[in-house]
DNA sequence: GCGCTTTACTAATGCGGATTACTAGACGAT
DNA sequence: ATCGTCTAGTAATCCGCATTAGTAAAGCGC
């Protein structure tokens, strides 16, 4: 009940004169080593009953300059984790990070100093607080493969969120967008489409070459006829012309927004979906609420992708370390939707 | 570009021994104490330049541990901050909390090991790395008073998102809930109301207790005929047929959710809203995208009252800090809906 | 040529905890 | 009585940085 008189910061010394015993002991019993060290059970407890009504509590920065862990994990964004246009893509990750996060006792860095340049974060700026965290996450669609080099030559405990291609193999935990996209693909040609058209992104990002090559490994070893080509918000339109010229059955967007507009276009011209034309979405970067269709697509696990993640970085921190760096593929799920339909043989779109 | 020779961290020492002068000299030149410190600029460039290309990064653990401030911000939720419920609570703070920590090169330490208990989270438990952080922000509904006044005792700076009144005054940034409050009953007796009825939440959140004195300021000037009353999810049935009874022209709601229940019964019982039974709702605890019914309504300007709650904290930490606690009421947005009109004076509600 | 001030630094210390190396005393075996 | 071993600790050191208290050398007035 002593409470500490006033104000001196509690600190081992002061518990160590209050036990009689040396600062030395306090931190053998404070972690656990006392059995090792010959502190018979009188004095543990001694010490454990000082500590436990003088609310000490120890100095993280100490333990961490002193070389022990501290519980904390580091997130990095490559872009902006709230703002706007990234909320929805963050926050289910974030979700399901904080709640494995809350279960493992783990508090979360997150580096929002981070400067960025030309729309990118950049983790390693001089003043970065990397080394406070015991380990860390990095989310984003696109990474910088320089620093996930840096980090693995600093040995610096690290686990991405999305699946990684880089020179050095790098750990992971990610959804697997080839099998997803390539579920879809089988599904459509189970209903009996022939003709492929397929919308992706410019991007040279893991998911994105993922669907294509979903899309493809699919399609090679069918009978079907198909085309790919990549878009962006403004060539859209042209794109979407062109895709009417080679007449397809199914139309695979990768971009929810693009999937939307195509989707308003073809109504004001008359071509019903998924009556005349099957569409199927393979990203999502906003949330399904909001939209007005209901596309068949796929679903990638993102609160679950965020715990996961938690969970390979502890165990990489834990005593039984895997040499291998843990790469791992969670299954997407597929939205069923509306918008994938048997073809309509007698009259394609865009007649 | 010497790049520095395999592993040995990149320390002070190290610095100063290819510099040819004492770590201490780096240290004053990295802290902008040169001038202060006679060091002639050729030495001051001849560090800088050797700090420059050996990629060195003050390891923020030491720099604590010897009194430095770190800018890092910690953020702790007393209530988890993004399973389900609370995720529409708190992004929006988050939001602006990680905007205008981005803006001022802040890193947020996320409190999510405190152990929960009785559905709580506790700032303060054996192992919490609060003294990491310069500064902390307090989010949740409801938040522990002897937490706040150990804060206070600390010197711990801490600002506190949402008024909160204690024995000794603590810093915040809230949402002017009073005003918004007593302004939609203004704008209900303009209209001809002349019969309030108020469910609200029986909590002795301040948020929950400005809304009523809001109420209540502006009725009790009024000629208006008025009854409160506390209600929970479970008692809402209960509460919406004594409501009946009472014959209130206009209802105020303290729960969206209670909102939408009690705007569905009135549906199916026939009565019209808000032809016969005007309705005002007072809080907003998800989101407004998945609303039926557009309800007139409060809305608190929750990204602006995050990133205020920084920059009061970031004052706070600044040379002139304030020696008042910094209290800061942001006014609420009130929404016009659809669902207060003037009172039908032949038929009221549930005749 | 002797104090005094200024310049340009550096040695030493402390922050709080983890860890290693060491010591004093007790006990047992020879 | 002597050596070895075990117990119960403690002293000392280190982590990397910030800061205070010097100190050696140069410049200057008289």
């Amino acid at each position: 009940m002593s409470k500490k008189t006033s104000s001196p910061r509690m600190t081992q010394r002061r518990i160590a004169e209050l036990a009689q015993v040396s600062q030395t002991t306090v931190s053998l019993v404070m972690n656990g080593k006392a059995d090792s060290s010959h502190i018979p059970p009188e004095t543990v407890q001694r010490v454990l009953a000082i500590v436990a009504d003088s609310q000490y509590v120890a100095d993280p920065a100490a333990r961490r300059l002193a070389g022990a862990a501290n519980r904390i994990f580091g997130i990095f964004t490559y872009e902006s984790a709230f703002p706007s246009e990234s909320v929805d893509f963050y926050t289910p990750l974030l979700t399901g990070i904080e709640a494995a996060a809350e279960h493992a006792g783990h508090d979360l860095l997150m580096f929002t100093s981070a400067p960025v340049e030309n729309g990118r974060r950049h983790l390693f700026h001089p003043n970065n607080r990397l080394r406070l965290a015991d380990g860390c996450l990095l989310l984003g669609r696109e990474m910088d493969a320089d620093e996930l080099t840096r980090l693995v030559q600093l040995e610096f405990p690290f686990v991405a969120v999305g699946r990684r291609e880089t020179a050095i193999p790098v750990p992971y935990v990610g959804a697997d967008y080839v099998s997803a996209t390539a579920a879809l693909v089988a599904d459509a040609l189970t209903a009996g489409h022939r003709d492929f058209y397929y919308l992706h992104l410019d991007s040279t990002g893991e998911s994105v070459l993922d669907r294509q090559t979903g899309f493809f490994r699919e399609l090679m070893d069918s009978t079907a006829r198909f085309e790919a080509r990549p878009v962006s918000s403004a060539t859209l339109r042209t794109a979407w012309e062109e895709a009417k010229v080679w007449r397809p059955t199914v139309l695979f967007v990768e971009d929810p927004e693009h999937a939307e507009r195509i989707h308003r276009w073809a109504a004001e011209e008359g071509i019903r979906v998924p009556e005349d034309l099957s569409m199927v979405v393979l990203g999502e970067h906003s949330r399904p609420e909001n939209r007005d269709v209901d596309f068949t697509r796929l679903s990638a696990p993102r609160i679950e992708l965020g715990s996961r993640a938690v969970q390979a970085l502890s165990r990489m921190l834990g005593e039984d370390a895997p040499a291998e760096p843990i790469q791992e593929l969670l299954a997407c799920t597929l939205e069923p939707g509306t918008t994938l339909a048997a073809p309509n043989r007698d009259g394609q779109a865009a007649r």
